[in-house]
DNA sequence: AATAATTTTTAGATTTACCTAAAAATATAA
DNA sequence: TTATATTTTTAGGTAAATCTAAAAATTATT
């Protein structure tokens, strides 16, 4: 059983190395909002109990062990996401920090049973998807907007940022999952993209463009 | 914002404080299961903080702000019981310990919605009250069952007993919330009581009946 | 390859919530 | 009311997770 601080290392270690392959100690740090001394204190720890692999300086990576307790919390995370939103009319800019404490909550029948309320749902509010209690995955790929060619029509299906502001914005401007969107123009001047949704016309910018994700229909 | 250990005191001092007035350092350390010497430490620190009002070797009362803080705890461990039972279908000798976890998670938002979800509960699945967001409790009032008299009736309101043993007893015997009874008898041997109930006569022994609390319709 | 910059680790403290053992206060009994 | 028992507190220490400051290792730059 870990400590909710060994459980939070976990998760940022995890998420950390979806996109680097060795998790640096400044990383972790930055993160986990500590220091690094701090960092080293704990993967010392985590080594020790084999949640991870750690060579002095060269940062570390999740054992199959660490790895599974790692996916553990972040379906915990999802669906207690899922609940707050589907259940609670959280909006979907609200629920994460209640998450970052709803996952720690130890109890397989819980999360079992309200896997199953919720309808075993394979994706979060943020378009994440999530393990099944297996730890297995469903596939997901997406096109990141920004990729999209002028013409291309696309469905939202996520976002690469969680932040409230960015959330919220995107709310504002209509653009939740499942919306149906087009591209019609880039703008050389700031990158910016004049999208259709909705019958409407509007333009984002290159940095909102960046983190929504899109299932590509490919060309119209 | 307390710590969940400062939550759990509070909590028990709130507790212990319904029977006896001054509540004991001893009695204190009994329910937190831990050593009479750490809990003086905690008393200081609560007393410190307003909490509780704390003379030397006299123990300690609940302020107003530490009863507030305890009844908050108290409405949101009931409130997830009721969660757990109506929605995610545990039994009602499951729910205890999630609930122990789940009573420190920090939202005000969480448990406002989560009671609009469960439709304003006035008791949990152990028949105790929950206070509303104000902190004010239904009046309940109750007989124990081993009060009532030979002929008397009367209504299963709650349990002032929560083990998941005894729990588990009563619902074998189909002793559950709601149901109505009548005492037949009294056994001279060793008090136990003939009760009547769902239309079938059985035998529960003096300290079954002891915590089990009924609305007495008076005699038949 | 030597120097500079960056990253990471160690050393030594701090805070929180515990603990044991012994002292002090209070309550009970003779 | 003195002696005994019980309760409570103090004193001093431990373990987990953090910190700062300084040393060591690695990486990047000239
Ligand atoms: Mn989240
Ligand atoms: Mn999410
Ligand atoms: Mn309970
Ligand atoms: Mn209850």
């Amino acid at each position: 059983m870990q400590s909710f601080t060994e459980e939070n290392y976990l998760k940022i270690i995890y998420h950390l190395a979806e996109n680097t392959g060795n998790v640096q100690t400044n990383a972790i740090a930055e993160q986990m909002q500590t220091k690094p001394a701090s960092v080293t204190d704990m993967i010392k720890k985590l080594a020790e109990k084999g949640f991870v692999d750690y060579i002095k300086y060269q940062g570390v990576t999740l054992t199959e062990k660490g790895r599974n307790a790692a996916i553990e919390i972040v379906r915990k995370h999802r669906l207690w996401e899922v609940f707050l939103v589907d259940k609670l009319n959280f909006k979907w800019d609200e629920v994460h920090d209640v998450a970052e404490e709803l996952e720690h909550i130890k109890s397989t029948a819980l999360i079992e049973r309200l896997d199953e309320f919720l309808g075993f749902p394979k994706s979060d509010p943020h378009g994440d998807p999530i393990p099944d209690k297996n730890g297995r995955f469903a596939k997901t790929q997406f096109t990141k907007l920004i990729d999209l060619k002028i013409g291309d029509q696309g469905t939202i299906t996520g976002v690469s940022q969680h932040s409230s502001a960015f959330l919220k914005h995107l709310e504002k401007l209509g653009l939740t999952l499942g919306k149906q969107i087009e591209i019609n123009d880039v703008t050389d001047f700031d990158g910016s993209v004049e999208i259709l949704i909705a019958g409407k016309q509007i333009n984002i910018s290159r940095e909102v463009a960046k983190h929504i994700l899109t299932s590509s229909n490919g060309k119209n």
